[in-house]
DNA sequence: AGGAAGCCATCGGGCGTCCCGATTGCGCTT
DNA sequence: AAGCGCAATCGGGACGCCCGATGGCTTCCT
């Protein structure tokens, strides 16, 4: 029963029964006659069928909200029971949005520091992708802005308010100065992230609100891409504080802050709500708490 | 696995290999193999042994929690897709403490006339029992005290608050009076509930309240002995009003209300907390809403 | 102290179910 | 009309589950 709804699931997640039995490791027909006993034995049709797969059936939809709930109680059932086995030891699954990646491998060296036995995968990814991927259990938390998508039935811990820094080459007319504001940053030559991640979006609201259109002519889902791209001509970029830091430490670079904004947008660690807490993401919640920084 | 976490759950209920077993229809062997291979699945012992059942470990208690929500979620699943199935239909299975029992026939009629393919097993328990039994899934809803017994998670809806009638032949001295304080009734040849129920222990805090410690001569854990024991004799005994009115209607007796505690006692409906929930539990408890009645 | 009864673990056999590789059937594209 | 991608179906081998029988241990009773 549990399998066929982690079939259920992956199903659901893969839209394509071929790719959803590679990603649990069977072959098609396993999972073919794995939904269709499921469908069976609940007496309902989950997936809309043609030859081809056709999205879930409004049944399904509801079923996928139990099956993900069973089966992620089932997982965390197994993690606790390891844990009281082996002490607070096991695996989490973080997905960070890329301008807080700096506070995520903090927030996992501290962890890991207290909790040796404890081991991280840290995935780099889009705000929205967090949320999805919490809903079919492929991570285990996420650090994202918690104060704008609807977020759902989880938990969550502030880390930190996003302040933003202006990143230029030493040589460049800006380097130096001691803030700036938004609007002086209209006629630069800006590199930015895709507009499909929120900090974009952020960044873009803070242009606006200050009167200015900016031409973004070069964009990138990487911060990596921007800061070498600063780094070659007399390009501008715009990243969070810390990770500004970061990536300029050592290099010719200077970081001019921008005027912050009162109600600036707060980052924090992002977990699916359930009772009780397994012991490991009750630490790692713990751990968040210690970690964060008021303001 | 859901079946081994039912046996799990099983086992914890009847705290005895064979009889657990019977409860689930099959036979003691398979149970037994049943707990060991959950045993061996999850990495721990959950069960203290010793040639018979010692109880269960610490990890057996934790994970106790985790298979009841499990196996609760699995049976949601199934009963929401049998209701999607045949529209509102299946079975409702309630506990209710026995001076309720006249307020559970009431909301089972009602929503019965509503939803007529949703049938009802109506159990008299008392108080303490209906909670064990919502942890244990034996029941689906429960009637009882809402301000006494700590809850755990659970969701409630007020029903109406206890007041209380003396109740005599009409041939008894107090027959007919307006009201009565209980320091009046200290010297009655009294019959009232046996004291494990929760109803007596509420009379006996009003009667310690008023400062006269009465004796119940006779006890027991039915409602229709105490009311069949006054129409023998100059007996009288202590009811809350809709049983005492259900149960007189049509008998030569007498009914004289008692001073109300303010604070009275909150009777509801308590059903397990759920996220989300399914639409039979969740048509209940907008029909307990409806029925509750102020004050 | 000895016998009996209760309780849980283990054993061996029969049956059901699951999984896989191969193949078929369907619909869309070219 | 042919090709292709996708999901369903088929047949066989293996694994796991359940049962009845049995054994070892403890406890209770005499």
């Amino acid at each position: 029963m549990i399998a066929k709804l982690e079939m259920f699931i992956a199903l659901a997640r893969e839209q394509h029964f071929g790719r959803a039995a590679v990603s649990l490791g069977i072959t098609q027909p396993t999972l073919s006659t794995g939904i269709r006993q499921l469908e069976e034995q609940l007496g309902v049709k989950l997936v809309q069928r043609g030859s081809r797969f056709g999205g879930l059936t409004p049944e399904g939809q509801r079923a996928l909200v139990w099956a993900r709930q069973i089966v992620g109680d089932t997982r965390r059932l197994r993690d606790e029971m390891r844990a009281s086995r082996e002490g607070l030891a096991g695996h989490l699954r973080l997905a960070v949005i890329p301008t807080a990646l700096t506070w995520a491998s903090t927030l996992a060296a501290r962890f890991n520091d207290r909790h040796p036995r404890v081991t991280f995968t840290v995935l780099s990814r889009a705000s929205a992708d967090i949320l999805t991927m919490l809903d079919d259990l492929e991570i285990d938390a996420g650090i994202s802005y918690l104060d704008n998508e609807p977020l759902g039935r989880v938990t969550t811990r502030p880390l930190y308010r996003e302040a933003y820094q202006l990143v230029c080459r030493e040589d460049h007319p800006l380097a130096g100065k001691e803030t700036l504001d938004w609007a002086e940053l209209g006629s630069l030559k800006l590199c930015l992230l895709t507009p499909e991640m929120q900090n974009r979006r952020i960044i873009n609201r803070q242009f606006m609100e200050a009167g200015v259109e900016p031409v973004a002519a070069i964009e990138s889902n990487s911060t990596v891409v921007l800061v070498s791209n600063v780094l070659t001509g007399d390009w501008v970029t715009i990243l969070p504080t810390d990770l500004a830091e970061f990536l300029a430490e050592g290099k010719p670079l200077s970081l001019v802050p921008l005027a912050s904004d009162s109600r600036a947008h707060e980052v924090g660690l992002i977990a699916p709500w359930q009772e009780p807490y397994t012991p490991v993401l009750q630490a790692l919640l713990d751990e968040a708490r210690k970690l964060s920084r008021p303001g």
